[in-house]
DNA sequence: TCTGGGGTCCTAGGACCC
DNA sequence: TCTGGGGTCCTAGGACCC
């Protein structure tokens, strides 16, 4: 019996083309248009409609080699507007924690029901419940994947968005539709399957989820890491991959950013690090964490082969663990020294915070120079101030006034639900 | 001209120690 | 000059996810 029955029942719920589906919540003429989002610089495509994706225009396609697709076929294109996602994102989420009694909310647009013990309230009707309540409260169209563990229930998920029959949502809790099911679906869109094993796999003959589950144990064993091993077996029913109701603490921050055509010189370099160093440190207090080791990383462009070509990183460790901006802005501003070399055209440089700790645990050092609770006063008054007048208000000055080197965004949407400013207007 | 950003996990291999 | 085995820890790089 290749398939087990469990008594476990995951959902798996996402929102449609979620970016471009945001656009269109507080603009209803895009509806039934098609719309793109563009990455941060407005480098590439982040998001299609469902339109957008009819005309040819493919998934992280850089925006210059799509432009004339985009105009021919009258594209709505948006900057992307994280914090009106993010935003409509939280509703969404609030709303399904009233269908579970477990929520896992594994990304910006989608999440895991444990729905365990609701089998007697039908499954599929359930899930348009949840699809119609969703729909009706938030505007975003949603697609419900239902099976006995997660990565069957992604696989649903993915069958019940493609699926004219499925009307959005796929109860595949039956034993007797699994295997059709994962016939339908290629090897290379099972969760955890990226395009490199895909590939490999195929070149072993196996095409289909279905040839994945059937592959024998001791050679996925010995020809791929055990990750390959706890997705066959969830795709045998199985159940390797727990909900996670309790995220545990994030263990790096990131804040990264590519300068586009701008060649920086040092000093604006040492800029937008500094700046990079803040957003991580502000992310850090959010998350009432603090941090004793960072990283910062230059590289050039390497698209450009014809250009000399140069990366490196440095880490500072920090003998104490902390919060404070300025002291991570020091660190940062030396690691850049220690590894900036001139005559280079740098692309990128990004901050990284690891080796996290919940800031309760920070504990005095003996050779500590740091008044620490005069610190984190001036850095709580800091971060209050601009959540009340809006990110930026007050900034340190290694960051620089008006700098050159900040991002293009230059079709962003309003931010209708979080700034005073950009309200929706409605006219009566 | 123009190619995102932010995460996690796993493994291999080196350094080091006994 | 050649010669051992085993354990731990760390890091870089590769793979995956959204």
């Amino acid at each position: 019996m290749p398939f087990t029955a469990s008594n476990q029942v995951f959902a798996m719920v996402d929102g449609n083309n979620f970016y471009a589906s945001c656009e269109g919540v507080f603009q209803p003429s895009l509806k039934g248009k098609p719309v793109v989002v563009l990455s941060n610089n407005d480098g590439c495509i982040i998001a299609r409609s469902n339109e957008a994706k009819t005309l040819g225009i493919r998934m992280g396609a850089p925006f210059h080699t799509v432009r004339d697709l985009i105009q021919r076929g009258k594209v709505k294109v948006f900057s992307a507007n994280f914090i009106l996602y993010g935003d409509l994102s939280a509703r969404m989420m609030h709303l399904l924690g009233q269908f579970t009694p477990h929520l896992e909310i594994y990304s910006i647009d989608e999440a895991f029901l444990d729905l365990t013990g609701f089998q007697h309230l039908g499954l599929r009707r359930y899930g348009q419940d949840i699809k119609r309540s969703i729909q009706q409260w938030t505007g975003i169209p949603i697609s419900v994947g239902v099976a006995s563990t997660k990565t069957l229930a992604k696989l649903a998920n993915h069958i019940a968005k493609k699926s004219a029959k499925a009307n959005g949502v796929l109860d595949l809790t039956r034993p007797q539709y699994i295997e059709r099911a994962l016939s339908l679906v290629t090897v290379g869109d099972v969760w955890g399957i990226g395009r490199r094993y895909g590939d490999r796999l195929k070149g072993y003959g196996i095409h289909t989820a279905l040839d994945l589950s059937r592959a024998k144990d001791d050679w996925l064993m010995k020809t791929f890491p055990v990750s390959m091993m706890r997705t066959v077996l969830e795709l045998r029913g199985i159940n390797c991959i727990k909900l996670e109701s309790q995220v545990p603490h994030r263990k790096s921050i990131v804040v990264s950013r590519s300068f586009g055509a701008l060649e920086p010189s040092l000093s604006e370099l040492m800029q937008s690090v500094a700046a990079y160093t803040a957003r991580a440190a502000e992310r850090l207090r959010e998350a009432q964490l603090a941090t004793s080791m960072l990283s910062v990383f230059i590289r050039t462009n390497s698209f450009r082969e014809y250009l000399p070509q140069y990366s490196n990183s440095a880490l500072i460790e920090l003998a104490v663990p902390t919060q404070s901006t300025s002291e991570l802005i020091q660190a940062a501003q030396k690691a850049l020294t220690r590894i900036y070399r001139e005559g280079y055209e740098y692309h990128k440089a990004g901050v990284m915070l690891l080796n996290l700790v919940p800031a309760s645990q920070i504990q005095q050092s003996l050779f500590d120079t740091v008044d620490r609770q005069k610190s984190e006063r001036l850095m709580t008054a800091i971060d209050q101030i601009n959540t009340d007048f809006g990110s930026g208000t007050l900034q340190f000055a290694a960051e620089g006034l008006r700098p050159r080197w900040r991002m293009k965004q230059e079709r962003r949407s309003p931010r209708y639900t979080t700034s005073w400013e950009e309200l929706a207007i409605v006219k009566a």
